[in-house]
RNA sequence: GCCCCCAUCGUCUAGCGGUCCAGGACGCGGCCCUUUCAAGGCCGAAACACGGGUUCGAGUCCCGUUGGGGGCACCA
């Protein structure tokens, strides 16, 4: 079965990382039944409208490679609030069957329409208590210990003309009994209608409640699964409702538990980076994070014990069987180690491609073709040492730039005084000289057949000439390092070490 | 306070009544490889929250306890 899915989210902020895998799996079943799967933004709630947040939550997407069969045009950013145009929005006619607008401050007359049609039918009334009168009703109801619950009854005024401000509210039938949601993950969940809210679908503003829109749109929409977090579960009977009222089928209901941080507390900001960008900005790249974010609530199941996935392989098999029904603690160590794994699977090209930001951040622009082609050079080595892009400007800056001399206890090997280390430095160098080719391999053979003539351990020599080429203990491998470094810069640097260690041995002979 | 959800190694999880003295992955410890750091290989420590049922038999089903989480807006 094809199915049709959406996200929907409010431009309030930044999208969350917890937002993000609710995306993905939404992304993920719409994939792998060939369905559709759209963004919806959410824009009923005047007062939190972020601008320039619509854009930010298209830029996500299209960074984390969810692609979109449907949502705002170019058009319909433009004349969102504030312009949200986004150069990668769709054009029109891109939404393989799924009717806009996508933003929901463009569809008010929509929603008045069919609160009106609720009313008609006797599943709604207006009302127009202030929220002072309320808050004091919930006040009241608290100290007899009592659940608030809003109901016809409780109105001030039952006179409410359709002419002046006023709220709809959705009239929960019957007030007794029960009302049961059947969902993918949690199974069948009753609530007790005594329970349910009056909830207000309109608001006095004329925009709609989340309650109205969510179950108005995905209708007319044709969502078939409805993804979203746990905690909409308590809000879900009033959906079935509101499906049930105006004779629509409802859709598979699906509510993925929370993810949590270290600290077993739902995912915040206190837990370090909650944005998707503030985790591409640490250097995680996007295939290590959708499959990340899979793992985080979903396996393969059926004795499958696969950890690292492509997001072809993802498509493949994921499953809502697959879904777990308990939260999952966030583990940057898995995700550290993932990221690792993902970009040792980038080919040098493509990863040398994605360092350039981080480099030039770090002060190492890649800003000519040599210094592109120097760093295609390097990525090969480098490649299994850096677990973020960040960690790669450190492994690099020597060969983008001068070195300063090292101190002189960098330069003298390991169990070794100042003099000797000279004397294996000057050795090295004298080769270093005169070797013919200056190539990897030959080059490690020569310097290994020194060491036996100094009778030295490679490691007592290499430690040397390491620190004193690349002024680091920790290097990509030392002689991939100093063919790509070239015989002059070694050079040039192997005889200011030698010189700081000369001067050394004459102050402590 | 009321309602709802959840419960296997520290973490993500496999397990859908017997094949589980519980398997995989991250992390952790040890060894190997090794010019540093990684990567890689091998080995190891590490869990069915507790109490009642049901059953010939329970990690797996039911109930309760405890512990976590979420919701109770003219916010989503």
């Amino acid at each position: 079965m094809k199915a049709r899915t959406r996200f929907a989210p409010s431009p309030t902020g930044e999208l969350h990382i917890g937002g993000v895998r609710t995306a993905l799996f939404s992304w993920l079943l719409a994939r792998h039944t060939g369905g559709e799967f759209y963004v919806r933004i959410e824009d009923t709630d005047q007062d939190r409208y972020v601008p320039g947040a619509t854009r930010r939550i298209l830029e996500a997407f299209d960074w984390l490679g969810l692609t979109l069969d449907g949502g705002p045009d170019h058009e319909e950013l433009q004349t969102m609030r504030t312009n949200e145009d986004y150069p990668g929005a769709l054009d029109d006619g891109e939404y393989r069957g799924v009717p806009g607008p996508f933003v929901q401050s463009h569809r008010l007359p929509i929603y008045k329409h069919w609160a009106e049609w609720l009313i008609e039918h006797g599943y709604a009334y207006r009302a127009n208590e202030t929220p002072e009168e309320l808050a004091r009703m919930r006040e009241e109801a608290q100290a007899r210990k009592q659940t608030f619950v809003f109901r016809e009854e409780m109105r001030l005024r039952t006179d409410v003309r359709p002419d002046e401000p006023h709220v709809i509210r959705m009239r929960v039938l019957p007030r007794e009994g029960q009302t049961e949601i059947n969902d993918l993950i949690k199974g069948r969940v009753v609530f007790d209608n005594s329970q349910i809210d009056d909830q207000v679908l309109l608001k006095a503003d004329g925009f709609p409640t989340y309650h109205l829109a969510v179950v108005v749109d995905d209708h007319l929409q044709g969502v078939t699964h409805v993804l979203r977090g746990d905690d909409w579960l308590s809000s879900a009977p009033k959906h079935v409702l509101l499906y049930r009222y105006f004779g629509w089928q409802e859709p598979q209901w699906a509510h993925l538990p929370n993810v949590l941080g270290p600290d077993g507390k739902k995912l915040s900001k206190r837990h370090g980076a909650q944005s998707v960008f503030e985790f591409r900005d640490q250097g995680y790249i996007p295939e290590a994070l959708v499959n990340f974010l899979a793992l985080l609530g979903w396996a393969p199941g059926g004795g499958d014990e696969q950890n690292v996935f492509t997001v072809q392989e993802l498509i493949e098999k994921f499953s809502m069987e697959g879904v777990g029904s308990s939260p999952a603690v966030f583990d940057y160590n898995k995700l550290d180690w993932l990221n690792g794994v993902h970009i040792r699977r980038l080919s040098d090209e493509e990863f040398a491609h994605r360092l350039e930001p981080f480099l030039a951040r770090a002060g190492i622009p890649i800003d000519t073709p040599q210094r592109r082609e120097l760093l295609r050079r390097i990525a090969p080595h480098i490649k299994e040492r850096t677990k973020k892009l960040t960690d790669a400007a450190p492994l690099v800056d020597f060969f983008f730039g001068d070195i300063a001399v090292p101190p002189i206890e960098a330069l003298v090997g390991p169990k070794m005084d100042a003099p000797a280390s000279a004397h294996a430095l000057q050795a090295a160098l004298k080769l270093v000289e005169a070797f013919e080719p200056f190539d990897d391999q030959p080059l490690e053979q020569a310097m290994r057949q020194l060491c036996a003539e100094l009778h030295l351990k490679p490691t007592q020599l290499f430690t040397i000439i390491r620190n004193a080429v690349t002024g680091k203990s920790v290097t990509p491998p030392l002689f991939a390092t100093m063919a790509i470094l070239g015989r002059e810069t070694c050079r040039l640097r192997m005889r200011r070490a030698l010189e700081a260690l000369e001067q050394a041995a004459l102050r402590h002979p």
